[in-house]
DNA sequence: TTTTTTATTGAGTCTTACTCAATATTGGTC
DNA sequence: GACCAATATTGAGTAAGACTCAATAAAAAA
């Protein structure tokens, strides 16, 4: 009685489209939904296979959000070396990385907040390559931050580590702030709020003034002398 | 032929204690596990209890949970609001603030993991609950902020707000990267560290040297010039 | 003691990650 | 163009775990 079932085409596609496909459906997914409340039927139907299929080209749905956050990884780092490239100065270089990591936040905050979420909980060593990206691209900043205390831009006494931590944990608190609130986000604003308070913490103090000061006691000593020298005739 | 399985004595306690007892066991099952991994069932055999009961107890795994984060928060903002009261002066109660949510992550990395990575990915209405208590407790540092801004210790132009996202974020990635590293927390180090790069950014910059020098410099020029004008003569 | 109330149980449902043997499709070979 | 080996794809099936509910036993009330 029943009509048959419309019998989907089985298609035979190259591995690396077949490949990108499910990839971008679970990037979708995960995107929308999150990790858990995700489904791999799901991302399945969404790429046009059947959920055998996903597991045919990825281990487990861990594997295939670990091959999702490499993808966004590795455009992120690219991203950003660029930029850093066309930016001069520590302070700059610095102010742009805010920027940037704020922006990409804001723009793909569904993946981001999996990504922040998921990843970071796992201490489990299959996740080693999540965390090798990890380092990766915030090595990003922390390279400009070893390089602003080497050339004297920064405060020798920091400790480049921690004040990454400090940036990309003081971004990321700051996303979600407003995420939670609704408020829309004035990523300008925001990232020269919180750069305005790392940099002015971490700059050493603009030596300008005092040099001026230290100008002026030289003069002054050079006077003094002269009329002492003066007097004492 | 099997023996009749040991039967385990059904007794009935007061609800509040048996409540306390499941909500320790979760506690601790949802610190070692993490709350996906945590098994209910678990969660029930550590409490003597059976997989039903804890769902008369607790409407859901997820509310369990919530109610897990609400003790800790509890717990955290009591004790931070007894430190602060103890200690006098914007500087110092943010280093108090800092230091001791610091210690607190560090002691009870597990249950804080799971807080993290569990509470803020969703932001589904029925967690409004934690998002209250987030709120309770960020808002003791908030407060010292603002005040300390009021009463000119801080730099007028900050946004309160998003330095307490700097400070809180940054903590968490500082804990987080030696949680990865598996090296050794010298949590009054990393206190330190943070709050130094923090303050000497956001605290007025000690006016005190540089007016002194002004001051001297000019009345050395004047005295200088009244000298030369005597000599002059 | 008897009755009422309700805490506790455990068997069962449902969803979802994951497996695997069967099957269809393709590219290569003659 | 026909056949074949290789393998991509399928979909039914398994396992685990969250959650439900009617039955049952313990405590409280009468």
């Amino acid at each position: 009685m029943s009509a048959p079932a419309p019998q989907r085409r089985r298609t035979r596609r190259p591995r690396a489209e077949r490949e990108a496909e499910i990839l971008a459906a679970a990037r979708e997914v995960f995107a929308e939904q999150g990790y858990a409340a995700a489904a791999v039927a799901e991302v399945a139907s969404r790429a046009g296979v059947v959920e055998g299929t996903v597991y045919s080209y990825f281990e487990s749905k861990r594997a295939l959000l670990i091959a999702v956050m490499r993808g966004f990884y590795e455009e992120l780092i690219a991203e950003t070396e660029r930029g850093l490239q066309a930016v001069r100065g520590t302070e700059n270089q610095l102010r742009f990385v805010i920027r940037h990591h704020l922006d990409t936040f804001a723009r793909d905050l569904g993946l981001c907040r999996v990504i922040v979420s998921e990843a970071r909980p796992d201490v489990a060593l299959y996740d080693e390559a999540i965390l090798e990206l990890n380092r990766r691209y915030t090595g990003l900043a922390l390279r400009v931050l070893e390089e602003g205390v080497r050339d004297g831009t920064l405060r020798p006494d920091l400790v480049p580590s921690v004040i990454r931590d400090l940036l990309y944990g003081g971004i990321e608190h700051a996303v979600w702030r407003f995420v939670f609130t609704g408020a829309p986000l004035d990523a300008a604003a925001v990232a020269d709020q919180l750069a305005d308070a790392l940099l002015s913490g971490i700059l050493v103090r603009p030596a300008v003034s005092t040099d001026a000061t230290e100008a002026a006691v030289i003069r002054l000593e050079r006077a003094v002398a002269r009329l002492e020298s003066r007097i004492e005739d």
